[in-house]
DNA sequence: AAATTATTTTAGATATACCTAAAAATTTTT
DNA sequence: AAAAATTTTTAGGTATATCTAAAATAATTT
């Protein structure tokens, strides 16, 4: 499989897992800032490797075969950002590109190794579930943290959104993964939260809590 | 920089780091076993982007950046190998493949925490010296064991060939870097040579010893 | 249900990195 | 110094992955 061809697999993947059901070209194109052209050609060739069910007009989803080679790449990913952070001492926000080049690299045995290596966690530095060897995914039952209890506490187990900016926006406020939370109110006017975080008080917008996870 | 145009780089790198002239269009060729006239069409582009010295029919050296940066690509190929030894528990024969991947991730600074991380270490699983951070290479003493005095005590400290063939022989002969060797004589008949292996005698052909290195 | 709009595909180009075959330049041999 | 052999380059072609523009299909509106 080429570069290119693990790129479409890992977005169609993530797109089908968002709505779970065939998903159009254009979403497609948009999430990898391409045209819907390329996306159409592309389409042609993981259809012909079996990678993917394709009609014509009619949308995309993925075959068994390219589900797995899909939670492969997805696994690489996470267990590399894991690497990066917890033993190189990178930051949250910096290790998404990165992790977009090391999970091209093809070695299996690499990628078994590098999991034993980091002692099989079940998580991404963002809280995200890393796939085992067989592609098996351990569910984590997460909460967003604007669909919870008012006066519970949780703890923050993971990020919706894992763009730099957003997790940078934490660093300052700063809230991490373990942070405690618990939602003291919710202000109807601008659909904001005052939250308890780690025994401080403070507001934060609806857009932020319904982009953390909570358990 | 693409992908084959560092691969390119490393090549007339390894090439000119050998023979210390200008080097042929044939000889890239057949070091990367592809066409000549496919390395023209690349000469032209490196030679466009000041990477190399290129006249026509005259031959292919680096420029400073050129040679610049493929110490960096030969940099990160060894720290990648030394990872791949040292923390993941891979064999000597293993690595140079995988390396060959890794070594073209992109960012400056995951080299840099990565060797932090190694403990800033000055050669490869195979003896070779580690570029640092600015290019440098700390120049390695060492001498053939074909070379050598005989009745000398000598260290093992790298190897010229590193095909995996290679180490998987001396695997099988128990010869690893830091293991003793004194040679006790030279057989002019086919050139072999009884050597002393950390105690043990055994008999090894030219070409063994013309690919040992020892200090 | 026809017309309009939006989506998707096809057709035809472009850049990269290869290739083969032929031409040009250089080197070696006679 | 010619002739022969080798090396290198050029010319023109292929596959991948992209693009633009136009055509085909589907969905929505009137």
């Amino acid at each position: 499989m080429t570069y290119s061809e693990e790129n479409y697999l890992k977005t169609i993947y993530h797109l089908t897992s968002m709505i779970e059901e065939a998903i159009s070209t254009n979403s497609i194109a948009e999430k990898m800032d391409t045209k819907a052209s390329s996306v159409t050609d592309m389409l042609k060739k993981l259809a012909e490797k079996d990678l993917i069910n394709y009609v014509r007009y009619q949308g995309v989803s993925l075959t068994d075969n390219g589900k797995l080679a899909a939670k492969m790449i997805v696994r690489k990913h996470r267990l590399w950002e894991v690497f990066l952070v917890e033993k190189l001492g990178f930051s949250w926000d910096e290790v998404h590109d990165i992790a977009e080049e090391l999970e091209h690299i093809k070695s299996e045995k690499l990628t078994n190794k590098l999991d034993a290596y980091l002692g099989f966690p079940m998580t991404d530095p963002h809280g995200d579930p890393i796939p085992d060897e067989k592609g098996k995914i351990q569910p984590i039952v997460k909460s967003l943290l604007s669909e919870v209890a008012i006066q519970t506490p949780f703890l923050c187990v993971g990020v919706k959104d894992s763009s730099a900016v957003f997790l940078q926006y934490l660093n300052k406020q700063k809230i991490t993964l373990g942070s405690r939370i618990k939602v003291l109110e919710k202000e109807s006017f601008d659909d904001s939260f005052v939250i308890e975080l780690d025994g401080k008080i403070l507001t934060i917008s609806n857009k932020i809590a319904t982009n953390l996870y909570v358990q």
